[in-house]
RNA sequence: GGGGUGGUAGUUAAGUUGGUUAUAACGCUGGCCUGUCAAGCCAGAGGCCGCGGGUUCAAGUCCCGUCCACCCCGCCA
């Protein structure tokens, strides 16, 4: 008897009996959500990955085999087999609350030892507990749920860009190091001594190479790895849907990728997103955001304030914009009530990211000002500010003022938008999606010395700038686009540079010689020489969408096996030692840290 | 590489100015209970206070170091 169920198929899932299944002998499999001993009767809540259904344990039925049913515990697999009864008592909150089996046969498949997390659908326990026990996270409701909108995501991607015409094709784990971007994870190789594999960092120069080989619509669901510092939307291994066409142009691409969200939205979280997407000049995003990633779901827009205050004799302000720099704020709303502590608080977010300092006005009664500003500055400069910014009684005006507009814009450009979260000008039920367009295609590494892509080296400059190339490296601008959604980046792609000249001026400017470029991206150069299309493309970021489509704020979320931020898997303990055998077919030595008590 | 927060029972937390036997809830173990669904009631077990050193008559508490996790800067699209 006991060895039947184990064998026996079920014929439904946790989740689906319902009334119109009442009076059927059914067979269910699962976990042991709970166990309910009243005594005489005993009541399961029976748990697979589709619902609960309570399962009744009736001594009458069950007579002396009772003793064995009442050595169940939480997280037990059993099989149960018996007849779907009508509910006494309805349970409203589950979907199968109408309805409960009488089991006539139940059969322990698994036991298990106490937990040390619960598995409940809201838990306070620690997440290194929880990544350690990643299992047992894992059944819990919230995180099957987004395990699961994410398959869905990836079917839907796979699907649409198919049904577009796009092929999948898979490009290699084991690749070459590149220079440029971010460091490399390696892999040393056994036969060649002394040479190394790289995991990529994206399958840029294949789809490129698939383009030339013909195939003129790409698509791949691809993991990347970075061997950088993590955060809580980074990790050393990351999955982006990567996409390359041949003969495409920005607005094709645009179209495409406007309406592969407007489609996952729709399917997984019935959101109407409205296409096309606004778009925004990354000078513009800069300009009136202070990021290339602006969220425009508020307004609290950054205003350049160089021109009205460059005839103030205000040190701070004149230092700055004599020093090259700018002038910018922006006006908080009705905040004028806020305590000196209070913005003290904001200038010490702004300075982690560089700004000396925060200037602030509250305007009172009459458009006064008050505050450090208020006897600095001149009346007439003092309206033009306020006239700019739009400020009304009770505002409180915050200024960043520094030689480098890039600290101006980083530390006012994430003020915005910290405010905005403590203003409460955030709808979480938004969805904004921006195209931000004509990024710089380069900017000059003070400690390198150097031009260095801001994209990729592949990018193709605007056709108009390839004379600045030569010139004026810093004023080109690219062909590069990125999709923003609520202030985060969730992709980025460029038209790429099909043409070889183009592609060698290029690595000319960021320094690269002839020698490395032949010996780094020699095969691509090469490819380039027999009949490259025009060709462009762009990588999404699917750990981040499905973290942002599914409402939480950390990509561990969503990734079933996660890494720390020290990039540890807690659950297998990876990254650990190995043999010295396996180092030595490898031809890797490693220099061992020096023992602290190591002899002298 | 730098800054911040945290680490006390299986779990989540409390622990006063350094002072007797380190608390609570959930979980766990045992008992009672025939309609619960966060079941209830009674009893019980459970601790290297992250780890190492120091100060002190006395350290969970103060000091130094170190490890781990999380958040941020640098770094990274």
């Amino acid at each position: 008897m006991s060895q039947l169920l184990e064998m026996t198929k079920r014929t439904h899932t946790c989740g689906e009996l319902r009334e119109t299944d009442i009076g059927q002998n059914v067979v269910l499999k699962g976990w042991v959500n709970t166990a309910r001993d009243y005594g005489g009767v005993l009541f399961i809540d029976l748990r697979d990955r589709y619902g609960i259904t309570q399962i009744v344990i009736d001594p009458k039925i069950f007579g002396d085999r009772m003793e064995a049913i009442k050595a169940i515990r939480n997280e037990f697999v059993l099989a149960v087999e018996g007849e779907v009864v009508k509910r006494e008592n309805v349970n409203t909150n589950i979907p199968t609350g109408l309805v409960e089996i009488v089991a006539q046969n139940v059969e322990i498949l698994a036991q298990s030892d106490p937990l040390p997390v619960q598995v409940e659908d809201e838990t306070n326990a620690g997440e290194n507990l929880r990544l350690e026990y990643r299992y047992l996270d894992l059944r819990r409701r919230p995180l099957q749920k987004r395990i699961i909108m994410r398959h869905r995501f990836n079917q839907l991607v796979r699907n649409y860009f198919s049904d577009h015409g796009f092929l999948e094709i898979e490009t290699p784990i084991l690749t070459k190091s590149t220079p440029e971007g971010a460091r490399d994870f390696l892999v040393p190789s056994r036969i060649h001594e002394g040479e190394w594999y790289a995991l990529p960092q994206s399958p840029q120069l294949f789809k490129q190479i698939l383009m030339i080989a013909g195939y003129d619509r790409y698509c791949q669901i691809t993991r990347c790895f970075r061997d950088e510092d993590f955060r809580a939307d980074r990790q050393p291994e990351f999955t982006q849907v990567d996409l390359e066409l041949a003969f495409a142009n920005e607005e094709e691409i645009y179209e495409l990728i406007e309406g592969l969200f407007a489609l996952v939205f729709k399917e997984l979280r019935d959101i109407e997103i409205s296409t096309p997407f606004p778009r925004m000049t990354y000078a513009e995003a800069m300009d009136r955001y202070g990021r290339d990633a602006p969220d425009v779901r508020f307004a609290m827009e950054l205003k350049n304030l160089s021109d009205e205050v460059k005839n103030s004799d205000f040190v701070i302000f004149s230092s700055a914009l004599e020093n090259g720099g700018i002038v910018k704020g922006l006006n908080a709303k009705g905040q004028g009530a806020r305590s000196r502590k209070q913005i003290d608080a904001l200038t010490a977010y702004v300075g982690e990211f560089g700004a000396k300092g925060l200037m602030w006005a509250k305007i009172k009664e009459d458009s006064a000002w008050q505050g450090p500003l208020a006897k600095k500055l001149p009346e007439d400069v003092k309206a033009a500010i306020a006239s700019k910014l739009e400020a009304e009684t009770g505002d409180l005006l915050l200024f960043v003022a520094d030689p480098k507009s890039g600290v101006v814009n980083e530390s006012l450009g994430r003020l915005r938008v910290h405010l905005a979260g403590e203003m409460g000008l955030i709808d979480p039920n938004v969805y904004a999606f921006t195209w931000v367009t004509d990024f710089p295609g380069f900017e000059f590494d003070e400690e390198e010395q150097r031009w260095v892509a801001l994209h990729h080296p592949f990018t193709s400059p605007r056709l108009e700038d390839l004379p600045l190339l030569d010139s004026d490296p810093g004023k080109v601008l690219s062909r590069a686009y990125d999709v923003v959604l609520n202030g985060n980046e969730v992709g980025g792609g460029s038209i790429r540079i099909h043409r070889e000249d183009v592609q060698k001026k290029i690595f000319e400017v960021i320094g690269l010689s002839e020698e490395e470029a032949k010996a780094k991206f020699g095969f691509l150069l090469e490819a380039m020489r027999f009949g490259a299309p025009p060709h462009g493309g762009l990588a999404l970021g699917v750990d981040r969408i499905v973290m942002l489509l599914s409402g939480t704020d950390s990509i561990r979320d969503v990734i079933a096996f996660p890494k720390t931020t020290s990039g540890s898997c807690l659950m297998t303990g990876a990254p650990s030692p190995v043999d010295e055998k396996q180092l030595d077919n490898l031809h890797v030595s490693v220099k061992r840290k020096k023992q602290e008590n190591a002899p002298e």
